[in-house]
DNA sequence: CTAAAAGTTTGCAGTGACTGCAACTTAGTG
DNA sequence: CACTAAGTTGCAGTCACTGCAAACTTTTAG
């Protein structure tokens, strides 16, 4: 049950996050103090720190998905479908969540983007969904949990997503967002395969 | 020319690194201070920071190699020879500095595995050199130098040899690195193999 | 309705990373 | 031996972040 308490919990994350990220669009991240951002939410700083654990997090926020994950889903789907349409279908809600999000998403990617100390930290995000993703992948294939290939394919779909990410944003929006997902992950494929023709 | 002065300076900084990856392997990251690698390298906290910009720095390196890059390396490969092998060959020298560097750096993958916080940090410095490889693959494949494929496959190497620089540092060095990279780009492209035939 | 329990916010005091500046010391140069 | 350029250091200051305990608010139970 959803309580008054939570609400209220879940509209002081939001504001010290869309807080956060306003002003560190305005001004740059590190001409905006911790301060500052609590300021804005009309809480305490030391509050601010009850919600996040670095003044980062704040910006890139916590990747949660309510309902089952993507490596869940991962497995749900018939063990037949190949390994990039399964993918895709795995995602496809995650990528729904990103336009959802829309506003916030856009502007997260631009402060990244103009700040990229943010980088490492994102990148970091995905590599734990990633690593979850590849035990699932090496499940689907009949590998051991820790095969290589299954680290290498889940890590590749990460790059893919987030390249796709990037590229919407930089098109303010424009384009559509699983329209890029489905191209990089085309691309990613016709292109080994052009690769594996050379190769041999 | 090779000055005192510049011999004591890189002196200092091996000291002050080494003190760094000692410390942190002894008692944890962060119950290390500033000052007391300075204190352990015999130079003020102050001149710490003429040396390294964070503490994290001081641990992870930088990966500053004197010769030519690896994507000048890339580049002098003939266009004919595939992309993987002629990865292999411009990754060469790099390897053959991290087994030449090999006490110093089975101790840093040791103490990133122990304080995964810098983790973040070490795949962005991958990153970087990573981005700049994506530029060298896409001139070998006559693509345009922001081509997506090229930014994956460049992302994918960088997986890879992160990927058997942790099975090298899990093994203790026992295993033989340039081996374990083989491996890493020889399961890749069976694994690819793999997956297109499944796909199509 | 009320009092205790449980959860949340806040202030305070402290640690430690990191920076700019100015004084000081030392190595290279003519 | 100056003279200069480079490197080192101390100092004062800002800010992220933490633990603790007091104050406050919501929920629960009697």
């Amino acid at each position: 049950m959803l309580t008054r308490r939570d609400r209220k919990k879940q509209q002081t994350k939001a504001a010290l996050m869309s807080a956060a990220l306003r002003l560190a669009d305005e001004r740059g991240l590190d001409h905006v103090t911790v301060e500052e951002i609590s300021e804005a939410a009309d809480v305490s700083p030391r509050t601010f720190f009850n919600y996040f654990a670095t003044k980062d997090d704040a910006i890139i926020g916590e990747q949660i998905a309510d309902g089952p994950s993507v490596c869940d889903r991962l497995l749900a789907v018939p063990a037949e479908v190949p390994l990039i349409p399964a993918m895709l279908e795995a995602l496809a809600p995650e990528i729904q969540q990103f336009q959802a999000d829309r506003e916030i998403w856009l502007l997260r990617m631009r402060v990244i983007k103009n700040n990229p100390s943010l980088l490492p930290l994102l990148v970091a995000r995905g590599g734990i969904a990633e690593r979850e993703s590849a035990g699932a992948i090496a499940t689907r294939l009949g590998l051991p949990a820790d095969d290589y290939f299954a680290l290498l394919a889940a890590t590749l779909t990460g790059t893919a997503v987030r390249a796709a990410m990037m590229r919407w944003a930089d098109s303010e929006g424009h384009d559509d967002l699983p329209q890029l997902v489905r191209e990089a992950f085309g691309v990613l494929a016709e292109g080994l395969n052009t690769q594996r023709k050379k190769g041999d």
